[in-house]
DNA sequence: ATTTGGTCAAACCATTTGGATAAACCATTT
DNA sequence: AAATGGTTTATCCAAATGGTTTGACCAAAT
């Protein structure tokens, strides 16, 4: 009797959705189930209860962006590769700003902070070290609220520069 | 006829308490007015609705913060400077996720992220450029996550170093 | 063919939520 | 003292929410 399990992908997928689009405090298990095409009944079936339908949507999701940044490890000509990451922030922005809410929500969650925390030591290592995880995650955040003060490569690079001089 | 006022500011404290306490998210406006020890309708009257309070106590959380940034400054011997700001997120730990928190409803609040964009210019000039910066928070966004694997102030600079000796 | 175990949706329910209303309160003015 | 206008509260309300129940449905096993 195996196989079934139909809803329970689309629900993750829905989830993930709403979670994108318009944040965990606003979506609700209505929308979820809209946006899966499934009956809001089935969250409880699969999952046990909403928040923890979102929780693993959001694990999901925090993975994809790790993915993503391992697969843009900076190569060739540093300013271009800085440039890169960047530029990559305009194409995921909702995964990033998902990423920002679920460190929110893992200020209560144990099972959102441990994925968090793996993704995090996968980042480092793609990256290179702490240091230019936190630049890349930093930057991100200046992007985030005020998109056209972002510096671009060149300057990321310059105001290195500059920093390292002053040790 | 004039003061009277007292409940706005007790409501704009107590706001900013469960803002850090318990999060956007699960703050109601019964939670607000019990920590404000003030009838839940006055929020209406003063402030039109929750979230028009929970707004401005985001604001005012916010300026807190780039407040304390600006006064942190770095001196002396940027090992030690670098390591005071990090030893600083564990005593303002709330007020950092808050404003992450606030990072997440700037997405929906063209108010908050006229704000936050404000405090970040603030931060920015006050550290010496968008680098420092994205450095500082993005080094608050690792510890936030895991503090136990976040980087000391000596290996910031070692990391730092090590990025610009790649130019 | 019937039973069985798992999957799903429609309807239902108790609770919580944000907001509205109307009356009470109080300092000031007349 | 009476009236005034801003402030605050106690009470009420409709809507929304998360969750549960009930019964239908279906494939596989008997």
């Amino acid at each position: 009797m195996l196989r079934g399990m139909g809803n329970r992908e689309d629900l993750l997928a829905g989830a993930k959705r709403c979670l994108i689009e318009r944040g965990w405090a606003h979506t609700t298990v209505r929308d979820i189930a809209s946006a899966a095409g499934v009956s809001h009944a089935a969250i409880g079936y699969h999952f046990g209860s909403k928040d923890a339908l979102l929780t693993q949507a959001l694990v999901e999701a925090v993975d994809e962006l790790s993915q993503e940044l391992a697969s843009r490890t900076p190569s060739g000509k540093p300013e271009d590769g800085w440039q890169a990451l960047i530029d990559s922030f305009t194409s995921h922005r909702a995964l990033w700003v998902a990423q920002l809410e679920a460190v929110v929500q893992a200020e209560r969650s144990p099972e959102v902070r441990e994925h968090l925390a793996k993704g995090q030591r996968e980042g480092r290592e793609g990256l290179g070290g702490s240091v230019p995880l936190a630049l890349l995650t930093g930057l991100m955040l200046q992007w985030l609220v005020d998109p056209d003060q972002a510096p671009s490569g060149a300057e990321v690079i310059a105001g290195l520069r500059a920093l390292a001089a002053e040790l």
